[in-house]
DNA sequence: CTAAGTTGGTCCATATTATGGACTTACATA
DNA sequence: TATGTAAGTCCATAATATGGACCAACTTAG
């Protein structure tokens, strides 16, 4: 299968990787939370090719992740800016730092330090629950297909079912 | 710059995402988290080309997000695992479904439902703060660059400073 | 007025990757 | 003996990414 089929998946991952599983979107997209905004910026953290950052600016733009906005009249200018929609992956990139900043930092520690206003301490994120806000911890949560419905297709790629002992965290 | 390049950067992102930037490997983690652990299962539910999918597997491996276990003698034949650092790729995972559940359903809701058998509800992933335990808002947080040290490198691509009413997060 | 600079791109030839299909190895089962 | 299974590798072709040059539409410095 194609690499663009991924989009009419069943599956929200693999929608979303569609759109987001590029390294140079993730990094792009985790520029646009520390406020970077126009096309040199970007060409020039990110050192990409200008024709690669202009077809992943196009995708987000068509996703509705970032909006053009005009900061210039003559010549038109635009910059790209997160949509509502770009800033609820805020989450995404956070946990994808947390993750990196534990894994991937040298000895000098993580080179980006996030500090959480309303509580006045630098943070790590972590998820929780949305109905209970307990922490949410691997082993205690599970998955399965939404119910059969006659009007929709059967969801394919289901959860599997493991032998019990064989739990699907273990080592 | 060469995406391979990108791991030596000065950023948590931009290092997480040379390994994880791909829509299969994304793809291909979440099916780990679904209990997928074997070549065949991986390559038939994600329909990839085995090449495609022995170079993720190797590079996850390589990475030690994924370790071969041996469930067969003869002929030998081994399963992928998630490891311990795998495992803690499941906040990013699951935020990346919350996202994507609410922006990619079709009309017949999220494919795959979440519970939590601690609460008994199903649920949505959010992100906290680790120092206070509050829901993180993107306007709550800021970022920094870490102190200047003498014995390591100036970090490049920090935070933008942007004037007063032009939010990064604004509209 | 002219030359150089700025910003946000596009175009192009050349690398680099991805793709599907055939093939391989090493057993098990009918 | 033939067929099947699991986990790959190999190969030719197709699709993408890359860097550098180029362009348009201004602004600013001299």
């Amino acid at each position: 299968m194609k690499r663009d089929k991924l989009s009419d998946q069943q599956c929200s991952v693999a929608r979303s990787s569609a759109v987001l599983g590029d390294p140079w979107t993730l990094t792009l997209l985790s520029d646009c939370f520390l406020g970077v905004r126009r096309f040199e910026e970007f060409q020039q953290r990110l050192k990409l090719s200008r024709t690669t950052l202009a077809s992943r600016l196009k995708l987000l733009e068509e996703h509705g992740i970032l909006a053009q906005s005009q900061y210039e009249l003559k010549p038109p200018r635009f910059e790209y800016r997160l949509t509502q929609k770009g800033r609820e992956l805020f989450p995404v990139i956070s946990t994808l730092l947390t993750w990196g900043d534990k894994y991937y930092s040298d000895e000098a520690g993580p080179p980006i330090i996030r500090h959480h206003k309303t509580c006045g301490h630098d943070y790590q994120a972590y998820i929780a629950c949305s109905e209970c806000g307990e922490p949410l911890e691997l082993n205690d949560v599970e998955a399965r297909k939404r119910p059969q419905n006659d009007n929709h297709p059967a969801v394919e790629r289901g959860p599997v079912k493991r032998v019990p002992g064989e739990n699907q965290a273990s080592r």
